[in-house]
DNA sequence: GCCCAGGAGTGTG
DNA sequence: CACACTCATGGG
C-alpha cells in the first residue's frame, strides 16, 4: 500500500543516517527503506511530503511511520527554545528537519546494550545478526526485530557465537531479567524513575538509560552523553566531569527538550569526525 | 597493524 | 564520589 504524510520540518537524510537508528537503508537523496514494526517501509521525501510504501500494508501503516519520526512534535517551537542557548543557536539552521525518532521499546533497548564500545557500521551489522535469524518474515527475507520471547530461547553458547564480544551475555541475561510485561510497566514511570530502573538492568547503564529513555521511551528531557557528547562539551562550553555532573548540566541548560539539544550535537560532532563542518560556536 | 568505537561492571582509594 | 582496570572484537 502507499499513501502520503504531510511532517514539516523533515530532513530524512539527517534523521534516519544521524545514527539514532540503526536499521534504515539510505537508496538514495531522500529514499530510505527499513523494517518499522511489522511492515517494511520505504520512504521518499519530497519537500514536505512523504510518500510512503509499506508491504504487506495494513491500517496501521501509517500511525506506524507517523510515531516513528514524531510527527506531532512542534520542532519550531523546540528549536525556538533551544536556540536561546547562545552555543546552540548558530548551528540549529543547518538541522532545522533533523528530529528524535521513537523506536520500539524493546528493539531500543537491545540496541543499545549492543552498541555500547562499537561503532554505528558493526552495531547495525550485530542487529541485523540478530534479526536475520530469529526476526519474523516481514517480505521476501527481510525481518523483523526479534520479539522478547524469541530472543530469550536462544541459548548462552549460541549468543556467544554471534560476534556480539562481550554484549552476547548481556543480552542473554537482559533476556532473563525483563519480559514485555514488565518493559510496558516501565512506560508509566516518571522519567527518574524510569532511568533507575533501567539501570538495574544488565548491560544498562548512565549512557544506555538515557538513550533507551529518550529514543525507546520518548523522554525528550533525556540526555545521553557518550564520547562524542563529551568532546562537544568539552570543546563547545568547557565541561568536563563525570556523567552525573554533565547530566546535571544538560538538564539545568536544555531542560524539557534536552533530547533533541543532544541529538544536535551529536550529529554535529560526528560530522566532524574525519574534518568535516562544524554547525556550532565555541561561544 | 593500529586505533577506536553512541560503555558497563567491578574493585580500590 | 572519583578513578583504574577489564571485558571481546570488528570497522576504518
Amino acid at each position: 500500500m502507499k499513501f502520503k504524510l504531510e511532517i514539516a520540518p523533515l530532513n530524512l537524510d539527517q534523521t534516519l543516517g544521524c545514527g539514532q537508528t540503526f536499521r534504515w537503508r539510505r537508496l538514495g537523496d531522500g529514499l530510505w527503506e527499513g523494517p518499522l514494526g511489522d511492515q517494511l517501509v520505504r520512504m521518499a521525501q519530497r519537500g514536505s511530503i512523504l510518500e510512503v510504501e509499506a508491504r504487506p500494508g495494513g491500517k496501521h501503516a501509517r500511525r506506524l511511520v507517523q510515531e516513528h519520526l514524531r510527527a506531532s512534535d512542534d520542532v519550531p517551537e523546540i528549536q525556538r527554545k533551544l536556540a536561546k542557548d547562545t552555543v546552540l543557536a548558530p548551528g540549529i539552521a543547518h538541522v532545522k528537519g533533523l528530529r528524535i525518532v521513537k523506536m520500539d521499546e524493546w528493539e531500543c533497548l537491545v540496541s543499545f546494550v549492543l552498541a555500547t564500545y562499537a561503532n554505528i557500521p558493526r552495531i547495525a551489522k550485530m542487529i541485523e545478526t540478530l534479526s536475520s535469524r530469529y526476526g519474523e518474515e516481514i517480505v521476501n527475507g527481510i525481518r523483523a526485530f526479534p520479539t522478547h520471547d524469541r530472543l530469550s530461547e536462544v541459548s548462552r553458547t549460541e549468543m556467544a557465537g554471534l560476534g556480539l564480544g562481550y554484549r552476547a551475555e548481556y543480552i542473554h541475561s537482559l533476556c532473563r531479567t525483563i519480559d514485555d510485561e514488565s518493559v510496558s510497566r516501565l512506560g508509566k514511570l516518571s522519567f527518574s524513575s524510569l532511568r533507575e530502573e533501567l539501570k538495574e538492568l544488565p548491560g544498562v547503564g548512565d549512557k544506555v538509560a538515557d538513550c533507551v529513555s529518550l529514543f525507546g521511551f520518548g523522554r525528550l528531557e533525556a540526555f545521553p552523553i557518550d564520547v562524542h557528547i563529551e568532546r562537544a562539551f568539552a570543546r563547545l562550553y568547557h565541561k568536563k566531569g563525570p556523567y552525573s555532573k554533565l547530566r546535571t548540566f544538560a538538564s539545568e541548560r536544555f531542560g524539557e527538550y534536552a533530547g533533541y539539544a543532544q541529538e544536535y550535537l551529536f550529529y554535529n560532532e560526528r560530522l566532524r569526525a574525519p574534518g568535516g563542518a562544524c554547525l556550532f560556536s565555541k561561544k
